[in-house]
DNA sequence: ATCAATTAGTTCACATGTTAACCTTTGACC
DNA sequence: GGTCAAAGGTTAACATGTGAACTAATTGAT
């Protein structure tokens, strides 16, 4: 008799779709950013620092990669090591951390983006792109969804 | 002048959103797999071996559970130490190793899915039942899309 | 039967995920 | 103005992600 029959299959679990699909996506990525010896979490750094106006401190930038704060900060000390990120200290918070783009670091995204851009697009036509869209509109939604959720459980947790 | 204005906005790209709704997904049951000293792989591997009907080899687990051979190698080792799952060489080829839960995995299993059910239900009341079908197929979907489309890729490839 | 090419797993080296512990700087309070 | 809790980062320890090299068993071609 196997035990397996009063849990949801195995395929049906929303989190294995996430990661299988995830897993997919990068497959497009993944073969780029290991020709300039990027992970794929070093990109994501160099990424949102481009897309960041002016510099910003580590804990945003974590956010903004879904990366942990132990995680980012190995990961900024290779990028710093490698010439493409600048730390500082923030002199109205010394505990903080200012990061940006050097020069260096921005002329490598300037390289990979238009490539990168364009896998995006053999992704687009490989599953359309409005249904991409819409499908970027429900993980947005869904993630929303949990964050409210979530709130309010920390709002109930400080009341009691 | 910032650089970031010829790349798609972070938040747009496909990967990234489906990072965070994967963390928001499994925020609901980090908790509880903690409790039992189980890492998020450790219980992909045990519910995984727990739906199979019979011992499967490692490639097939590892397909399975999305895990990489390395990490399932090590993550076996773990399990197998715990007690929780068998380890036996293929008779029939004696390159492969026969995976299966032990009666205490099994038990384990039986222990913790009521409640990673009852979680997956909060899931389902946050965004909707029906909602969440549609958004596990579409993930379904874009995975088989793009292995059809690698799988022609290795055709050419083959023929060139 | 023999040997080169494949295949299944493991091991290695390095990067990241995850939690807990730690250190420094702030800010609130008295 | 001194004390202390909280905030921002880093470090530590262990588990996993990832690609490459390695081992042993099997297959296939001769």
């Amino acid at each position: 008799m196997s035990s397996g029959k009063d849990m949801r299959p195995f395929t049906a679990s929303l989190p294995m779709a996430l990661l299988s699909a995830r897993e997919a996506a990068m497959s497009f990525f993944r073969p780029l950013l290991g020709e300039h010896d990027l992970t794929e979490q070093q990109w994501r750094v160099l990424r949102a620092l481009s897309s960041a106006r002016a510099p910003i401190d580590a804990g945003e930038l974590a956010a903004t990669t879904c990366l942990l704060p132990p995680s980012l900060s190995r990961i900024l000390d290779n990028l710093a090591t490698r010439g493409f990120v600048s730390r500082e200290v923030d002199p109205d918070d010394q505990r903080r951390a200012l990061l940006a783009l050097t020069d260096s670091g921005a002329a490598t995204v300037r390289q990979i983006a238009p490539e990168s851009e364009r896998r995006y697009g053999e992704i687009e036509s490989v599953f359309g792109a409005e249904r991409l869209d819409r499908l970027l509109g429900e993980l947005h939604d869904f993630v929303e969804a949990v964050e409210r959720r979530t709130h309010e459980a920390e709002v109930d947790d400080d009341a009691a």
